[in-house]
DNA sequence: GTCTATATGTTGATAGAC
DNA sequence: GTCTATCAACATATAGAC
């Protein structure tokens, strides 16, 4: 923490304050890409121009180049951020060994995990349309994830723990639909943790609303 | 139908062919939202400049604005028409009497087929972030949205009808976040009839995933 | 109700000094 | 590694002819 950065309690570094005047800011990348990242998920991607850019991070446009080749790169690191994260939960031990519906139980707690860990990069994941080559490759990513959930929802129909009566397709497409909502209102300080918000999910899914 | 507009079988009418040649087009305001809403599904409201709404019309610009006063026009007529019909599922008989969990389903249902026979105006909605008037005035009527199903919600959970063990602020956000899940990749034309997406809606909500 | 032409601001990105 | 100054392209929107 050399330079009495000034960094607010997210781990984001206070936004315009300084252009022009006083230290240099001295970025890393990782630094740069928060406070980026926050202003695409704030104004939405398309939305924010580098001018925007530069005034969150207290740079100027020019000094942002220096950084990174242009907009789309600040998007391509976040979104394969978010990519790598998702994925990871799918490699994890419990998520390869056991009992099939178990193993889809966990996926679904350690996504939400991850969506809260990683909120702002998954954020502006989800909201990723295919415009450019970046958004078409994040789309693609997307789509292996998927196809990975499906099959272990067609584990846990196959091995005969789930109620066969739905298609799981679709299961799949609703279930982390419901997951992925969490990206749209999960705020660290907000009224539900992590652990709560697992539980219902869990529940709500695999349980079920109505009263025995 | 007079003139033999060219219209798909959407009814959207399709894009760009007649641009300056041939009989004017003479677009209803509806017609030309149509295939605006589309063009701005497809890149984003955005990332959609007036010229790719020309070029998609088959119109100019200029012709274009003999329609509307601008880009935020179409957008507010787009988003009022998503808001107004779901607001309309929360009035119907069947929302308002009988048990509360019953017109709790009902609404979950309901909400499905809005959001198929809507579905190019709600994915719009969907996707407002607040960054004019006018979506800070959709957001609005969203969130009010959102307030009478938790009422809902806390109806069933007051009636006894469903379980008590959740909160129900946050069930009501991951039933309607799995609802609104389907407007990402729902087709009319597609492998799953509304029907179909419904009925593994609300079992797989109201019901559990997990074998008894 | 459509067109051509244009006004005026903003965009992503670069040049080059310090 | 930051800055000032600038560019060409594209943005929303308008004027006025037909």
């Amino acid at each position: 923490m050399a330079y009495g950065r000034r960094v607010s309690e997210s781990g984001v570094r206070e936004a315009g304050a300084r252009r022009g005047r006083g230290r240099p800011a001295r970025y890393s990348l990782d630094e740069l890409l928060a406070v980026v990242v926050a202003e695409f998920n704030a104004r939405g991607y398309d939305a924010t121009s580098m001018e925007d850019v530069a005034r969150a991070t207290g740079l100027t446009k020019s000094s942002v180049y220096h950084h990174v080749s242009g907009k789309e790169e600040l998007l391509h690191r976040a979104v394969s951020r978010a990519l790598d994260a998702l994925h990871a939960v799918l490699d994890e031990p419990t998520s390869t060994s056991g009992p099939a519906v178990d193993r889809l139980e966990h996926v679904v707690r350690r996504s939400v995990e991850v969506l809260a860990a990683e909120l702002p990069y998954v954020t502006l994941l989800l909201r990723v349309r295919g415009n450019t080559p970046t958004e078409l490759a994040a789309l693609d990513r997307r789509r292996e994830f998927d196809r990975r959930l499906a099959a272990l929802v067609q584990d846990a129909i196959d091995a005969g723990e789930v109620r066969r009566d739905l298609d799981p397709r679709l299961v799949t497409r609703l279930l982390f639909g419901a997951v992925n909502s969490v990206a749209e209102w999960y705020r660290p300080d907000g009224a539900h943790g992590v652990p709560e918000v697992a539980d219902t999910l869990v529940a709500l899914t695999f349980g079920g609303l109505r009263r025995a």
